[in-house]
DNA sequence: CTGCGCCTTCCCATGATGGGAAGGTCAACC
DNA sequence: GGTTGACCTTCCCATCATGGGAAGGCGCAG
């Protein structure tokens, strides 16, 4: 079967087939006189482990080492559990990340009236460190009047160029 | 103050002050007479802005508008807040995404004895579609061989897309 | 033979960040 | 003064996974 089979049966995309093959994550396929790629079932097969790896959130070199781990007859199942359960620890701390930004940003964000007014807590959190223990916002002198209206158009600085 | 200078003032790296200046998500600094870029506080206050807009994982475009909003004295809090509020969204999506990748793979892993043998429930799921419970009997011939492409089987369907 | 759809390779883009090279500037110290 | 080392400048490249699109070749139905 040609490429776009391949894709369509493997729901990986040719422009990826060719590229995985580019990367050497899969093995290239064979070659009809013309040039183009033929596909057999195992070849879809193999396509249809990545996409199902990719869709579990795993890196490509990951599922290059996954690869190797299903063709290998003499793996021990521990081993594929253990980069399974790495793995689940990392998108754990991705998720446990994003969820403690959209905690922060809701917590501002129900301190905010939502009216017409201009005040918001929102604003003024970002302006100000929020987020705690990141980095403490230097208090730099601010000498002029910067303290009010930072987004204004340049003001002039003495001398300079 | 120099960018270095600024940069560890702000928390965003000289690196970066120069992307967001060349794609203009700050206005283009003072250049000295050598072409020394010069900051002044009002500059590291917007760069902290930015900073911390990026610690709550709002994208750089979404910030460029954040720092619209900033600066406009007529804006409404509401429009802050729909944003800030979209975003809460559009990160808990991404948590429960990452989420229900793990508890998936978790799953499989849990099911995976991980001892010596090479039997694996995880290599399983992976080589056999969707991850629940079921498995439509695969019999591909699953030599694992590397590659052995025994039957270069002509495809007998023409009728291509 | 024509036409259309598929295939090929090659280049470029995304988003946010960093690495590093080649060369200019600043400030301090002897 | 001269030297030195830290800093600055621009420019190019790399990441990671994916896609868009151009230019040209192949396959097959009509």
């Amino acid at each position: 079967m040609n490429i776009g089979q391949a894709a369509e049966a493997s729901g990986v995309s040719a422009k990826m087939i060719r590229h995985y093959e580019a990367i050497g994550l899969v093995p290239p396929a064979e070659r009809r006189e013309s040039g183009y790629r033929e596909y057999d079932p195992e070849d879809v097969h193999r396509l249809g482990f990545v996409r199902r790896a990719r869709d579990l959130g795993f890196s490509l070199e990951r599922i290059r080492v996954l690869l190797g781990l299903w063709g290998d007859p003499g793996r021990s199942s521990a081993e594929v559990k253990a980069l399974a359960l790495a793995h689940v620890e990392e998108l754990e701390g991705k998720a446990r990340h994003l969820r403690e930004m959209a905690d922060v940003l809701r917590g501002l964000a129900l301190a905010c009236d939502g009216d017409e007014r201009p005040d918001c807590p929102i604003i003024a959190g970002l302006e100000a460190g929020p987020i705690p223990a990141s980095r403490p916002t230097v208090d730099w002198p601010t000498s002029r009047s910067s303290s009010a209206r930072p987004p204004s158009r340049r003001s002039p600085s003495p001398g300079r160029r």
